[in-house]
Parts: C-alpha cells; structure tokens; sequence
DNA sequence: TTGCTCCTCACGTCACGTGAGGTGGC
DNA sequence: TTGCTCCTCACGTCACGTGAGGTGGC
C-alpha cells in the first residue's frame, strides 16, 4: 500500500492529478481511510497510472483514457490511430497557419534569400543571458569580451567567428541570448561560461551585409521565411558575426523522419 | 451608429465575442444608452473589429492583439513573427507527437508497405452516411449497390473500381463515409447521390491482398505509417476495391509549400 | 514538539458558447 | 400586439496548478 505522494513518485504523476482522477472515477484508490480521508493505492494500480501517464504525454483526453485503459489490444491500438489522424489534422493546420502568417510578416518585401547548407558541429563557450529586444546588441558584445578574455585567461583560442544563439518566442518579449565563441573539445565551462555542443545538422542561412543595427527586421524576415517554407528547425537560431557590416543568419533544421520509398519495396 | 448585432454582421464577429472584448477593454463600443445599455458601435470601429478576427484566426492571444492593435508597422510584424515562432514549435511538438504516437500503434509489426503515387482527379458518384465502426463493411456494400443502380437508370456507367472515403477522427468511433463509383464528368449530382470531384495529387498508397474483413488494423497501420513519416494529408483516405480480395489503401497527400532553393540564388 | 504529509474547498486558466429570464423598439 | 433585438447574470469548457486553512502521523 502507498500514500499519495509515494504512488506519485513511483509513476511520475503529481499528487494533485491524482486527486483529480480520484474526482473523476479515472483512477480510484484501492482504499481510502474513513477516519482521515487517506487515499492508499495498490501496487498493482502502478500499471495503469504509468499508463495515464503516457498516454496523457500523448496528448489523449482523459475520458478517452478511461476507455482505453479497459479496451483490448485492438481497441487500444484504435484509439491510438483514431488520435493520431486528428493530432495530424491539428499539425496540418498549424502548418497552414504558419504559411499565413509567414505571409503577412513578409509583408509587401520580397522574400529573404535563403540558403540551405551543411553546418559542422558547434561547440560554443557562452554566457546566457534573458535580455530584452533592445538590449540585444549590447548584451551580445558584453559577452563576446566576457568570453574572450575567459579563454585568453586559459591560454585558449576561439576557433571561429563569435555567434549569438536565440531560445525566443515568450509573450514579454525576452529573449534568451546565449553568446560567445567557438572552441575545440579540449575546453570545458564553470560556473560563468557554459560550454555546449550542438549537432551538426543541415541549416537554413541568409548571409547579411549591413550594419548590424539594421539586421533585426531582416532577421524577422528570415524567421518568416523559413517558417513559410514549412521547414522544421530543432535547434536555436544563430548569428555568427563574421566581420564588420557582415553576419550570417544560421537556422539548423530538424531531420526528416524515416524518409519513405518512392517505389514500392520488391 | 451601428447596434452589435449590424456590427457583428459588418464584422464578421459574434455577438457574444463583441460585448467579451468590450469586457475585457480591448474593444469598447463608441457609446452605449446609459437607459438600456445598448451598445452602439461606429463605423470606424469596423476595422480594428476586422484586424481583431483576422488576428484571431491566426491563433494570436487577446492580450497581443490588445497589445498590437495601437503598435506600429515594425511592433505589428515583430508581434506576428514571434507569434509564428511559437506556432512552429507547436507544429513542431505535433509532429514529434505523431511519430511516437505511429510507433506505438504499429506495435511490434513491422510498418506497413507505402509507395508514393500520382493518383489522377477523381469524380466519384457516392452516398454519403454517418456510420460507426462495425458498420463500415455493411454500408459500403449497399451504397455500391444503391449507385450503380443510379447509374444505370440514366444510362451511365462507373469508370472504375468502386471507391469508399472515410472521414474520421471523431470521438465517439463515427465515420462519415462517401461510397460509390468513379463517373466521366457529364454525370452530376441530385438529393441521392452526390458528385465531387477530387483533384490530382501524389498519394501514399498500399495494395491490400486479403479478405475484406481484416483489412482494418492494415488500414490502422497504414494510417499510423503515413503519418508516423511526417507525411501531411489533405484530403480524406480512400479504399479502393479492386478485385475480391484486393484493394487498394489511397491517402492523397498535401503539397509541400513552396520549394526551396537548395543553392544561393544568383 | 517540530516538520512533513495529507486533507478539503475554491479560485484561476482562455475565449468565448449556450441557455435562462427579462426588457425595449419597430 | 407580435416578433425581433438587445440586455445581464451565470454556468460550462479541460486538466489540473496554486494557494488558503486545517489536521493527523512519525
């Protein structure tokens, strides 16, 4: 027999949640003491809470749950198919939406010039910052000098030109800017300078020539443009500054899955 | 001076989504009856009331579009392009979703046999039902009779294999199903039998060589293979009965947006 | 005795849809 | 006079998160 907080442990969900199924008849304890209201769960109930888990992971309803948790093998599968069509209708409409609003971002300006090319590895040495839209420019050449002289203190070298990496997309308008410079697998991060390594991947990438308080409506441009083309990126956007009035936009996209045969297997 | 509902009407907004956003602030209505409290809207409000559907309709939060509706040209795209970030990584989420979602329904088995192919426009003479799983097999049957009767009694022939379509993805295990012939374009429509026309597209298609009666988990997998490669749909599966014991599973495909060039454009 | 765990309300989320019950204007 | 339009509550949606305020067990 395990309390609550135990059998939230053990399966991974939280404790209120499981009062929640308790309310909703989709998980009931095995037991509950009348004195205190205790709720006590069998070991065996571990099964199909981890199952709720996962399936809640995948985005199932709750009462679609109920179902599945007593259907058999084929029903259970069903259910699975059944929600997958409609998360692929909902994938489908987010995609259309996004070649919309890629649309009206692109705004009566011509599309920016995108480039699809091979991106190495990039381990990056780097202070993270949340910073504001405005505070951008500055925030990214404090961290450059920040980075650079970290590295100059360990007898290290940059391998590359300094690049700024982008986590964006919240309400309030932050950002969060990850910058500094390349550097071989010798060195490691502390406490003020983390070291990451991103996968190389194949990248969506505008080279930029102009000063680069200017870059910021182009960079949107370039987002809008990527977005419009229906690919998928899995990585922060980059900007590696290249030299004066010269910087390239970097956006690795995800891999494509499982690619499919064109002709049918013999 | 416009009551809300010539307002709604003028706007393409419901009432009730009227006097929420007059609410919640984001749009007041320019006087109101201090007797009745009728509101009155003017006429100049009818375009921020369009910008507010429109920007709806891109799934952007009320407080944003509180936010963008008084923002300049540059705040109103910025405000966009980190709206289209987000739904990209939604998009994205989806996806991811999908996949796992197509493993766990293809189970153990190995996936089921796709090849891409160009399906020509399809015209199909069918009747359409609401039909629930178990039911399938039955309606289908009798709707094939049912068209060809139609057909015959004004002289018509099928140009094929007699076709069902399946719409699916409800809750409660519903289908709509459209079931009839292919027809050359000079057969139209009445109240029994509807005529519509699909257009071209590349399909993912799987020859099914059995009995009719176990085609379902196939088409389950076949559905969770489709999706599970990342592919994206627009119109609804077909099953086309080819011979006894041979049928064809057909899901047209969604076009892929705009190319990419894959090198700098000059 | 002190934390720690557990309990039950009850509100908030997001953008409205959907009645219920009633009133004013053509 | 009869519809039609308008009004204000107020609940429901979905799956919990997050306090508030209080109690039992080691």
């Amino acid at each position: 027999m395990l309390t609550i907080g135990r059998f939230a442990d053990a399966t991974g969900l939280t404790v209120r949640a499981l009062r929640h199924y308790d309310e909703i008849g989709l998980l009931v304890p095995d037991h509950v003491d009348p004195q205190n209201g205790y709720r006590h769960y069998a070991e065996a109930q571990v099964a199909d809470a981890v199952t709720i888990r996962r399936l809640r992971a995948l985005e199932l309803p709750l009462d679609e749950i109920a179902v599945l948790l007593h259907a058999d093998a084929d029903g259970f599968r069903a259910g699975l198919a059944a929600h997958g069509y409609r998360v692929a209708e909902e994938a489908s409409d987010k995609h259309m939406l996004l070649i919309e609003l890629a649309a009206l971002v692109e705004g009566g300006d011509s599309p920016v010039a995108i480039e699809l090319r091979d991106e190495p590895e990039l381990r990056l040495a780097a202070v993270i910052r949340q910073v504001s839209q405005d505070e951008v420019g500055a925030a990214s050449e404090r961290a450059f000098r920040t980075v650079h002289e970290w590295l100059r203190d360990r007898g290290a070298k940059p391998t590359g030109s300094p690049t700024s990496l982008f986590r964006s997309g919240d309400r309030e308008g932050w950002h969060l800017l990850e910058a500094g410079w390349p550097v071989d697998p010798a060195v490691e991060g502390d406490e003020t300078v983390a070291v990451h390594t991103y996968p190389a991947a194949v990248a969506a990438s505008h080279e930029y020539r102009g000063p680069f308080e200017e870059m910021h409506p182009v960079a949107q441009r370039f987002i809008a443009t990527v977005l419009g083309r229906g690919l998928r990126f899995d990585q922060p956007i980059r900007i590696v500054y290249i030299e004066e009035e010269h910087a390239r936009l970097v956006w690795p996209l995800a891999h494509e899955p499982r690619p499919i045969h064109s002709s049918p297997p013999s």
